[in-house]
RNA sequence: GGGAGAGUUCCCGAGUGGCCAAAGGGGGCAGACUGUAAAUCUGUUGCUUGAUAGCUUCGAUGGUUCGAAUCCAUCCUCUCCCA
């Protein structure tokens, strides 16, 4: 189709991703006319990426392919300090050997997504310009910029000046707008993009390259990823969703964007995946168990980004196989025992326990209780179940929680 | 530094000597209904036990008592008021 080489600013806006800017206009003429360089910044405060970041993750890739240049930042020196923006309590503190440790880390996760080579986009840790920072020439050289009277009424101090602030989650505006700054005079680096979170500290970085170099810089924020009732996405019972697959098996993370809301489903395609508008528009006039079709295309898509394609068909076969047959796939959850394990045979709890597969016996007589419990699509009826060798088929056990748990147990010698 | 108050189970929050493994709500898990959705209804929600029962738990450590989440002492953390 010819169709004319559509404006990025446009394509984040069509998508819905956008949520604040500083300024529409001046911005969209940016993007259009030139190579412009940005900056995201990631706090290393987890040893791996999850759900939360792969948004700003979106929207940096969304903005290479256009031809601009990202700059990551890894927040080794703001992480010392610790944002307080959303968060009612303080954050906890971090060692420095913890910061570069999970530094490391994001760099290699963000470089599956991010074309790093030929300097089409920067990894940076501001840890190399905080760190070494002396205290008076800062507070002369920036701190004068700021007026503590604004501060205090920037959305992001409100909820924790009713609990608390201390001093140090003070000074992370004035960490986080020295980095633009920075970045601006090394990199000529123009716009800074972030979670919606990060509003005050974009504006307030803003506010300090304006008042030291005479320039105009800009901001632009991010829709959150939350469900359609508000939460934020990326939560489970059990924690963050990761990205780290040995944090998360890939497994559980097409299920996780597989069994979303039907209200969520359309809005996520746009936000977090690439597939074409057009098609999403058609997935947009699906109706009742039909909607199930885009949310396949949902976790696929979202697994083949995160993972590879691999992985993703893998998963995707594998959720078939369960749901469609109720049968065998590779690439299921599994956990092996041994026939040493098992002996002269286990209780039914005592093996599940086990593997994992319930966190204690009373767990499982519940469940059992509730008839919510399948040993190769039989219902377990009773508590001492024994379990033998004879009860493994081909050395494979398929054990079933609820309606969407499952669990393939091996037979090892 | 002085004064007042708070810390309860995954979270919020009741409980001020035994009837407390601890009300209620949220969340989780399971069942029914469905579309691997939502909503709704039902059950369940510390651990061990077939069950009786036992064990661990109410910021920490000691103490009083036949008996403590509850009373006392010390300590830790947080909030508020004064300086």
């Amino acid at each position: 189709m010819f169709t004319k080489m559509a404006n990025v600013f446009d394509t984040l806006k069509e998508r819905g991703l956008i949520a604040q800017l500083t300024h529409e206009e001046k911005i969209r003429e940016l993007l259009e006319k030139e190579k412009v360089t940005f900056y995201i910044g990631f706090d290393p405060t987890a040893d791996s990426l999850h759900v939360g970041h792969f948004l700003q993750m979106v929207v940096m890739r969304h903005m290479q392919l256009a031809g601009h240049r990202p700059i990551a930042i890894i927040g080794g020196g703001t992480a010392m300090v610790g944002d307080p923006s959303g968060r009612t309590d303080m954050r906890q503190m971090m060692t420095k050997e913890t910061i570069e440790y999970n530094a490391s880390r994001f760099k290699e996760q963000l470089s599956r997504f991010i074309d790093f080579s030929d300097g089409k986009a920067l990894m940076i840790n501001n840890a190399d310009w905080l760190l070494n920072l002396n205290y008076v020439e800062f507070l002369r050289d920036i701190g004068v910029h700021f007026s503590v009277n604004r501060m205090l009424t920037a959305e992001c101090f409100k909820s924790r000046l009713e609990r608390g602030l201390s001093f140090i989650e003070f000074n992370y505006m004035l960490m986080q707008s020295y980095d633009f700054l920075k970045l601006y005079e090394k990199y000529n680096c123009k716009i800074q993009l972030g979670g919606d979170d990060q509003w005050s500290n974009i504006i307030a970085g803003i506010d300090l390259v304006r008042r030291v170099h005479q320039d105009e810089v800009y901001g632009m924020t991010f829709t959150l990823l939350t469900t359609s009732d508000g939460k934020k996405m990326g939560k489970t019972q059990k924690g963050a969703v990761w990205l780290d697959k040995e944090k998360f098996p890939v497994y559980d993370f097409y299920q996780y964007w597989r069994n979303v809301d039907d209200q969520d489903v359309i809005r996520f395609l746009k936000l977090i995946t690439f597939v074409p508008m057009e098609e999403i528009k058609e997935y947009e006039k699906l109706e009742g168990a039909a909607i199930n079709e885009a949310k396949k295309r949902l976790a696929y898509e979202v697994t083949k980004l995160v993972h590879g394609e691999e992985e993703a068909k893998a998963a995707q076969k594998a959720a078939e196989a369960v749901f469609g047959g109720g049968g065998i796939d590779a690439n299921m959850p599994s956990k092996t025992i041994s026939e040493d394990e098992l002996g002269e045979g286990l209780g039914i709890l005592d093996l599940l326990v086990k593997v994992g597969f319930i966190p204690s016996k009373a767990e499982g007589k519940r469940l059992i209780a509730q008839g919510g419990l399948y040993l190769d699509k039989e219902k377990v009826e009773s508590f001492d179940l024994k379990i033998t060798k004879e009860s493994f088929k081909d050395n494979v056990l398929i054990a079933r929680k609820g309606k969407k748990s499952y669990l393939k147990i091996e037979l090892v010698k």
